[in-house]
DNA sequence: CTGAAAGCGCTTACAG
DNA sequence: CTGAAAGCGCTTACAG
């Protein structure tokens, strides 16, 4: 006799004095069992503290038991940046009514070989990656593997074969330099975030369209990586290159709070000398002093949209290759 | 022939020439396999994209899979405060090198029964519960079911078998209080967690028997539920009692900076008027405006001690029934 | 070094 | 309404 082993459906059949298929009926609230057998089995249950194996039921039917939200990032990066504490809440929050697992992944960006062994090791069915580097080669595996996945974001690397969804970043640093220029900013900078990552390159690149059709000079881009703390080098590397500065579109609410914090350090009135936009509409945003005009991030529909694809190719039915949302400015003082 | 079947690894071995025995040593890397075997399992596992099905691992090897991290709060409860974040975030790096998941599990605080139901389910290996609330079953459940749980926390229903680590809230209730009344304070008001928890219990304790032994009036008292709104709405209700209130220990840091932000919405100067000091030591106390002087809530000692005892319980070793961790007070401009 | 066989805990046609 | 039996995909003594 092992020294502690739990219950099984068997002990809780014995014990009632039925069969393994009538007691598995019973958990799983089979209709056409009697009542004696039921309440004989619901007895037992309660009495030997009975909790099914997960594992033997999935192997017998393979229903979706958890999908993966994969972010290859730090932990502290994760838990200390509001983008993903958000993104997170939401799609914990899309599958609250579905007994769908949410597992969440995480592992420095440098290296996403954990994350790689993760998803090859067969510990979830499915995969939604949030933040997805150049280096990486997540979606080599995901498609190696023929794990069902979903993007949240542009794969760096283009078209992969997986489908995403993604904010139109693009449109949204437009959006950012456009409310700069047509309140009369001349000198403007931007920081974006992280150069290896398709969310910055599309931001920038809406940022640097808008300034060359006003004729503005668009050179004054100094690199973050989405931290607060590189917002801070960043601005002051901008200040340094441009004394006259007079605006600037900062790829995060995260890197533009800290940029601010710095402006002020500094002795810069935000917005009367340099205005300032920020990205994603976090809460900080309002929260600051002075409040954040900064482009949306629709977190919500990005995680809904991001689930709803995933769950639909998990019962392998046909979805869109990408779906793009829109975004939109919200002004507020800083700009 | 089914539409769509994922590679098993009879598949594999089928490919490969070989016996399911030895591409099931290959996939785990057992060495006494020779060359051209692993060659070949290895070829074929490449060209199937074949992931191992972890149920039927699991069942056949009864390691620790799991463990669940249960917090009876909502979504944006458990995303908006920093506590949970650096909790979360501490618990997954204790858990970083091993291949056990940390699965969320979340829930409405009036209504656990979903979590209640998640724990009878047997989706889990062990629980670390995080924030219990005086009316949830969760530890009847733990128990009936025998499932390994640590709390983090005292249980509000006092010793009910299952081993706990805390911080010594009551000390730094005390830690708090003494702060304001050796800074000469005389009017202190004291702003609590839910009253449903332990931890605001303690806190309030602590700070109570603090004024009784300075000889001051330990009645203005307002209850809060850890939330920012809370707290800016309990310091009103405080100022409007006692006007010339000069200082007020609030039971979260979180609650905290929403106080003082409503302190100097109203005008008076903190902490020149009124000293302010929070609990926590989140990130948030350092970067407010003024920074708070605030208890060390030390989140990651705590994340830590409850993984080692969880992991001493699955392995059925003796654990400690109580770890109480030591606190202290960080001075910092608001009180 | 390799394979045939048993068995992990469960569910589900199938037969009654 | 109930049970005997097969089978899910894997691992692991055991024998060679």
């Amino acid at each position: 006799m092992p020294a502690k082993r739990l219950p099984t459906l068997e002990d809780v059949a014995a014990r009632a004095g039925v069969s393994r298929a009538t007691a598995s009926r019973v958990v799983n609230a089979d209709p056409r069992v009697g009542r004696l057998a039921r309440e004989a089995v619901q007895e037992a249950i309660v009495e030997l503290g009975y909790r099914p194996n997960r594992n033997a039921r999935s192997l017998v039917r393979p229903e979706v038991d958890s999908i993966a939200v994969v972010v290859p990032e730090a932990e502290e990066t994760v838990f200390s940046d509001p983008f993903f504490a958000a993104l997170l809440a939401a799609i914990t929050q899309s599958l609250a009514d579905s007994p769908v697992q949410v597992l969440l992944a995480m592992g420095q960006p440098g290296d996403s070989q954990k994350i790689e062994r993760y998803l090859r090791g067969g510990y979830t069915d499915g995969a939604i990656v949030v933040s997805h580097h150049k280096d990486d080669h997540i979606w080599q595996v995901l498609t190696a593997t023929k794990l069902p996945a979903v993007y949240v974001g542009r794969p760096y690397a283009g078209d992969v074969g997986i489908p995403y969804v993604d904010v139109d970043n693009r449109a949204g640093g437009a959006l950012a330099a456009q409310q700069l220029v047509s309140t009369g900013r001349r000198r403007i900078g931007t920081i974006t975030g992280a150069m290896d990552m398709a969310a910055s390159e599309d931001r920038l690149a809406g940022w640097r369209e808008q300034l060359h059709s006003a004729g503005l000079d668009a050179g004054l881009v100094e690199h973050g990586d989405f931290s607060a703390a590189s917002g801070a080098v960043a601005i002051r590397r901008l200040l340094k290159r441009e004394p006259q500065l007079d605006g600037v579109f900062v790829a995060s609410d995260l890197m533009a709070v800290a940029a601010v914090h710095e402006l002020q350090a500094a002795g810069r009135k935000v917005p009367e000398e340099i205005a300032v936009v920020g990205f994603d509409n976090s809460q900080a945003a309002e929260l600051t002093r002075p409040p954040l005009t900064t482009v949306v991030n629709p977190v919500t529909a990005l995680a809904g949209t991001a689930v709803k694809l995933l769950l639909r190719l998990l019962e392998e039915q046909p979805v869109e290759s990408r779906v793009i949302l829109e975004t939109k400015l919200v002004r507020r003082a800083s700009a």
